[in-house]
RNA sequence: GGGCCCGUAGUCUAGCGGUAUGAUGCCCGCCUCACGCGCGGGUGGUCCCGGGUUCAAAUCCCGGCGGGCCCA
């Protein structure tokens, strides 16, 4: 290898690198049919910009260390990337950009609006998470593809067939903007101002009035109950009686329930179907019968405030009851309102036929299934238990949208107007809105008319099947049947343990009765320099490639491997970028050194110090190879940093130069190529351990060195004699060598200046008393004490 | 309102029962033939506050305060 390489790394080397794996083929899924396979169910990112955000990048860059690691290992690994395009974000994107209203745009021309948009963001996405040296195999075809979307379609049809789908009238949380049922994760709450409205009822038995707090006067016609909570003394007596409610006059029963709190308003609360959750739960509990006053467009249906919007009605309902003097008083108050998680619009709780996917049944199975998983760390698993134990409904998975998955049905209108659902057979994509039935559809209707339903599915029964999708599911190397579960790999973020790893498990287990994947990698969230989520709103993103083309891929990506431990939030940290550049760099000369001396043909006889690095390496390896099999990048790469930086670099290289070397030929033949045997031997290795972390220094040394890349190369476990090795010779070495530089530097002479004296060390360091000697340029290394004694623990002695 | 996590030198971070790890910053030296994006040496901490358990607490328990996340 020449000496005229440059000193520093040349970022742009990157780029050729990248060009270069590209031309081998290295981002193309390689099944060779006798390696072991491994699938990385890639998180597909929702393209709502054009870039992901820095942290969102980096636990992309860990999923891309972990295949390099594993392929590394000898493993197959499928390593996916395709995009999850469906969904209302892109819907309301293009709705505010065109100020437009889906529901009155034709259909067609509304999706085809929301694909373009997507189509514009994904190249942009996927070139530059491919600059910061990620490998994955790039699937154009995302959720919203005919090849995602067959699959999503069928795995419903499956389930169908099963009767684990229902539809059903009833009571959900609603929006009235997005006009679509919302799940549970889909509901946010929100602060909002209002009063609380103190509103007099009549006891019809009794004659007396009673008074009774609520926020929302304009369900007055829809309240079928008043509760009061068992405890509360003031009520008890009305226990069994009837309360009279205004304006309507309905009669509704006065009910004795511990939802009601005796602390808020007058301890008397209206039940209404359906005010809220709480309203929700209590009708169904206590059997009471259903009111339904709201309708889709969030607008009263029925009575004397039909047509009117919900405020509006409010407002009616508050104005005649002053009127009428029933209103006593109304105070400020601030509450939680549920809103639409997308578009933050109060949610209505309303009666729509909906199709629900069953889940409260299987409550206890899945949480045996979810202790059988996986989770690295494992703390996370409690997150997902107790998620499963909150679940109250089964899961709403039919939305009045259009940027989505459409729900395979058609509907068999009988002449007498009842309408039967027939689903085809599956294995195709259907599209019941624009395309005419299959025949076996046909066939099944022969006395009606067919009417394709018009709805979509919620974008998690897409993603909670992409573990199927990345093992190949509907692609040519199908590898479904020899990974699943024990081999497949599901990384992704706290955040949604609740939906995309919850809502996996569940399909998984109604598809196949199992867990959907063996392993569950939890990463932290990706924050600012301050600590604070990165939001577009706050102006806090940090682009993702700035900082790629300040310091280099290599630089940025060993900030994603060491800024956290695995599971824990990581903060962005420039210093810490930088930090990588210098080891890059670092990393580069130490190639540079080890490569200008030809490798030794045979394996020499080792020097006692030669034998302690290895130990020190194996240690190491077999600390970094454990890490990195429990899928942690973070302990990996604060290993090897210290290895290769202050073990390798700053003690063994200082201390075997002059061996290396032999310029006068102080040391045997033997002895100087036990040296560069070494360095070569712990280069190697480390090379190969950091490729993972930092691929493009190690891969461009590597192809210098043999001509070929260090990704193809395979990480063995270190070989068992290394572990014979005196690694404690080696931390004595260190303490010497500091202590000598110490005694240098405070007689204020360069390090490399000759010490005209002697060096007394303990017994063992003897073992490396003629590198000792060369590397300090002292007059001898002796056993004992000299005159002088130069570190604190009575070791090392000069005179 | 509930749950979970976190609070260690100017900054970031490890430790999680025996008074503290590393990085960075700062100061001082060194052109040592792989590297000045380097090498060496030093400086810097009531381990958020209060109480408890213990021979001994950053470390365990309780209560605050501050920050974050998830949920209602």
């Amino acid at each position: 290898m020449s000496q005229r390489l440059p000193t520093r790394w040349d970022i742009r080397w990157e780029e050729e690198l990248i060009k270069i794996w590209d031309s081998e083929g290295r981002f193309k899924t390689k099944i060779s049919g006798t390696r072991p396979v491994f699938v990385i169910d890639t998180p597909p990112p929702y393209l709502s910009s054009n870039r992901p955000h820095i942290g969102q990048t980096a636990s992309y860059a860990h999923f891309d260390m972990i295949a390099r690691f594993m392929r590394m290992r000898g493993v197959d690994v499928v390593f996916p990337f395709y995009a999850d395009r469906n969904g209302l974000p892109i819907e309301v994107q293009i709705e505010k950009k065109y100020g437009i209203v889906a529901h009155e745009v034709p259909r067609e021309k509304f999706v085809q609006m929301c694909k373009e948009e997507l189509d514009k963001y994904e190249g942009e996405f996927v070139a530059s998470l491919r600059r910061w040296g990620l490998s994955f195999d790039y699937w154009p075809n995302g959720t919203d593809s005919p090849e995602y979307r067959r699959m999503t379609q069928s795995t419903f049809i499956e389930l169908w067939r099963r009767g684990l789908v229902y539809e059903a009238e009833r009571p959900t949380p609603w929006c009235p903007r997005c006009r679509t049922a919302l799940a549970e994760p889909e509901i946010e709450y929100k602060e909002e101002e209002t009063y609380l409205n103190y509103i007099k009822f009549k006891v019809k038995e009794t004659g007396e009035d009673i008074i009774i707090a609520t926020t929302r006067p304009e369900l007055l016609p829809a309240t079928v109950a008043v509760i009061f909570h068992p405890d509360d003394q003031r009520y008890k007596r009305l226990e069994g009686l009837h309360a009279v409610v205004p304006p309507e006059g309905q009669v509704v029963p006065i009910l004795p329930h511990r939802a009601a709190n005796p602390q808020y308003g007058t301890g008397l609360v209206m039940i209404s179907t359906f005010g809220d959750t709480r309203d929700l739960m209590i009708v169904n509990e206590l059997k009471l019968p259903i009111r339904i006053i709201v309708d889709e467009a969030g607008r009263i249906n029925t009575g004397k405030y039909a047509g009117l919007a919900i405020r509006e009605a409010r407002a009616k309902i508050i104005e005649d009851l002053k009127a009428a003097g029933l209103l006593v008083k109304q105070e400020r108050l601030v509450h939680n309102v549920p809103v639409c998680w997308r578009c933050k619009t109060p949610l209505e709780i309303i009666v729509t036929r909906e199709l629900f996917i069953k889940q409260i049944e299987f409550k206890d199975k899945l949480i045996e299934l979810a202790n059988k998983m996986e989770f690295k760390p494992p703390e996370y698993r409690q997150v997902l238990i107790d998620w499963i134990k909150s679940l109250e409904l089964d899961w709403p998975v039919s939305r009045r949208r259009y940027y989505a998955t459409e729900i395979p049905i058609w509907w068999c209108v009988k002449p007498n107007g009842e309408r039967m659902p027939i689903v085809p057979k599956g294995g195709e994509y259907y599209v019941p809105w624009r395309d005419p039935p299959p025949p076996e559809v046909t066939d099944a209707c022969k006395d009606g008319r067919l009417e394709g339903d018009t709805r979509v599915f919620d974008t998690w029964m897409d993603s909670s099947i992409s573990w199927m999708y990345a093992s190949g599911y509907t692609k040519e190397f199908n590898v479904f049947p020899k990974v699943y579960p024990h081999s497949i790999m599901r990384p992704q973020g706290y955040d949604i343990i609740r939906t995309w790893l919850y809502y996996s498990l569940l399909r998984a287990y109604l598809l196949h009765g199992n867990i959907p994947f063996r392993y569950v990698r939890i990463n932290g969230m990706g924050l600012d320099e301050k600590g604070e989520a990165m939001h577009k709103s706050k102006g806090n993103v940090i682009d993702l490639l700035a900082p790629v083309e300040k310091y280099g891929a290599d630089s940025v990506r060993f900030w994603a491997a060491a800024a956290g431990r695995l599971g824990s939030d990581y903060r962005y940290n420039e210093n810490i970028i930088r930090e990588g550049k210098e080891f890059v760099t670092k990393v580069w000369n130490i190639s540079r050194f080890v490569l200008s001396f030809p490798e030794p043909a045979e394996r020499p006889q080792l020097m006692p110090i030669d034998m302690a690095i290895l130990a020190k390496l194996y240690d190491v390896a077999k600390k970094a190879i454990s890490a990195y099999s429990d899928f942690d990048v973070y302990e990996p790469a604060h290993l090897l940093y210290n290895f290769i930086w202050h073990d390798f670099a700053d003690h063994y290289i200082e201390l075997v130069k002059s061996r290396a070397y032999n310029r006068d030929g102080t040391f045997t033949e033997e002895e100087q190529k036990a040296a560069v045997w070494t360095l070569y031997a712990v280069w190697r290795y480390s090379m190969k351990l950091l490729a993972p972390i930092m691929p493009f220094v190690t891969d461009k040394a590597w192809r210098l060195a043999f001509g070929k890349s260090i990704h193809d190369e395979t990480i063995e476990d270190p070989p068992e004699e290394w572990s014979r090795g005196d690694a404690s010779l080696f931390e004595l070495l260190k303490k010497i060598n500091s202590a000598v530089w110490r005694y240098k530097n405070r007689q204020g002479m360069s390090l490399a200046a000759s010490l005209d004296k002697a060096l007394y060390v303990p017994e063992a360091a003897l073992q490396a008393a003629k590198d000792l000697k060369y590397t300090h340029k002292v007059l001898d290394v002796r056993p004992g004490h000299g005159a002088e004694q130069i570190d604190d623990e009575g070791l090392v002695w000069i005179g």
